[in-house]
DNA sequence: CGGTGGTTTCAGTATATTCTGAAAGCGGAG
DNA sequence: CTCCGCTTTCAGAATATACTGAAACCACCG
C-alpha cells in the first residue's frame, strides 16, 4: 500500500523527521511544514514533490503549500535536473546559516511589530491625563528590555557565521569577557 | 452587560494585552495564557482569578487552568490579603529576569529533549552497517550546532542579571570583543 | 456535621488549524 | 489548437486545540 514514490528511510532517521516535526509544532511551525524541512534537509539529493508526499503519506497539495511556506523562510529552494520538467526542492545545508535566516525572519514578523506596539502603547499613555504611572512604568521596562536586546541582536549579526561560531564555541569565553569588559 | 469584577483598562493597556497575546500564539503559548500573563504583568495589583475572568471575559475554569499553567513556567504565583479566603495572583514584575526563565524553561522541555534524539540518531546510525555516511554527517552537524549553542547558553547563564544587562548594553560591544578575543 | 465561599476537574461544544482531492492553471511539444 | 505532465488553488472534511458550564471538591466556620 506504500505510495509509489517513498524513499526507504533509515529507522534513525525516521525518527529524527518525526522529532523534528514535533519540535516544529512547539515553537508555532506547523508540523508537516518542519517534517519537510527535516526531509529536505537529511536527503542526499533534491526531492520532487511527489517524492516528498509519497515518503511523508501527505497529499501532493499539501506539499506544494508547505514548500512555499519554506520558501518564504529562505531555507529551501527550488532547483532542476537537465532534461527534467519537474521541480526539484533541497534544503540549505549550513546549519549555522539556516540558524541566522531563521532568528532574522522571526525579528523581522514578531519582535519589530511588538516593538512598535509597545511604543505605541508608551506614546498613548503619556499623552493620558492623569497618565497611569503604574502601566506606564511596566510597559516602558518591557519596552527597555526589548530594545535592549534589539540591538545586542544587531551587533552580533555584524559578526561573521565564522567569528559567530568561534566566539561561541570559547570554553570559558564569557567569563573572560565579563572580566575584560564590566569591571571598572 | 459587562461582568461584575471587569477591572477598567485604558486602550492602551487594551492594546498591550490583545498583542501579547497573539505574540503567545505565534510562539506556541495559549492566547489567553498570554493575555492572563499580560493582565497580570501590567495590573497595579495582585488580581483575583474572578476578576481575571470578568476582565478578559473568559470562563472562570478557563482561567484557573491558565494560572496553573503560569505557574507552572514560574512567572505567576499566589498572594494572600489578610482576611480574605480568595487567592490572588501576581506576575513576577523583573522582565530580566522573566525572561531568563522563560528562555531555561524552554531550553528545558524542548532543546534538551532534541539533544538527545539527535544522539540517538547518530548512535543508531554509526550501529548500522553500511552507515549512511550522508544522514550521519547532516545530523552530525545539526548536533555540534545545537551542543555549541547548549554550551554557550551554560556560560551566558552564570552571568549575573545585572553583568548580562551591561554586557547587551554595551555599544560596538560585540566588535570590541571580537577584535579581542577572536583575532590572534 | 451542614453550609458557604472559593477552586479545580472534566465531558461536551465551539473554534481554529491542517489536510485532502478535485478542479483549474500553466507552459511546452507536437 | 490541443494534449500532456506537472503545479497550484480552494472548498469542504478531518483533526486538534481551546473554552465553557456544570458538577465535584476542599477547607474553614458556626
Amino acid at each position: 500500500m506504500a505510495t509509489p514514490a517513498a524513499l526507504p528511510l533509515s529507522p534513525a532517521v525516521r525518527k529524527f523527521i518525526v522529532h523534528w516535526g514535533e519540535m516544529g509544532s512547539s515553537w508555532g511551525v506547523n508540523r508537516t511544514v518542519a517534517q519537510i524541512h527535516a526531509l529536505l534537509y537529511i536527503a542526499p539529493r533534491p526531492l520532487t514533490a511527489e517524492e516528498i508526499a509519497g515518503t511523508l503519506s501527505i497529499a501532493r497539495s499539501n506539499v506544494s503549500t508547505s514548500l512555499r511556506e519554506l520558501q518564504g523562510w529562505g531555507i529551501v529552494r527550488v532547483a532542476h535536473v537537465l532534461g527534467d520538467r519537474r521541480d526539484y526542492f533541497e534544503s540549505m545545508r549550513d546549519v549555522w546559516e539556516m540558524f541566522r535566516i531563521i532568528l532574522e525572519e522571526r525579528k523581522r514578523r514578531e519582535v519589530d511589530p511588538t516593538l512598535s506596539v509597545l511604543r505605541e502603547c508608551v506614546a498613548t499613555i503619556e499623552k493620558t491625563r492623569p497618565a497611569d504611572p503604574e502601566a506606564k512604568r511596566r510597559l516602558g521596562d518591557l519596552l527597555e528590555f526589548m530594545e535592549t536586546m534589539d540591538s545586542a541582536y544587531r551587533e552580533f549579526r555584524m559578526l561573521s557565521i565564522t567569528d559567530l561560531r568561534r566566539f561561541l564555541k570559547l570554553r570559558g569565553g564569557v567569563r573572560k569577557v565579563a572580566s575584560l569588559i564590566l569591571s571598572r
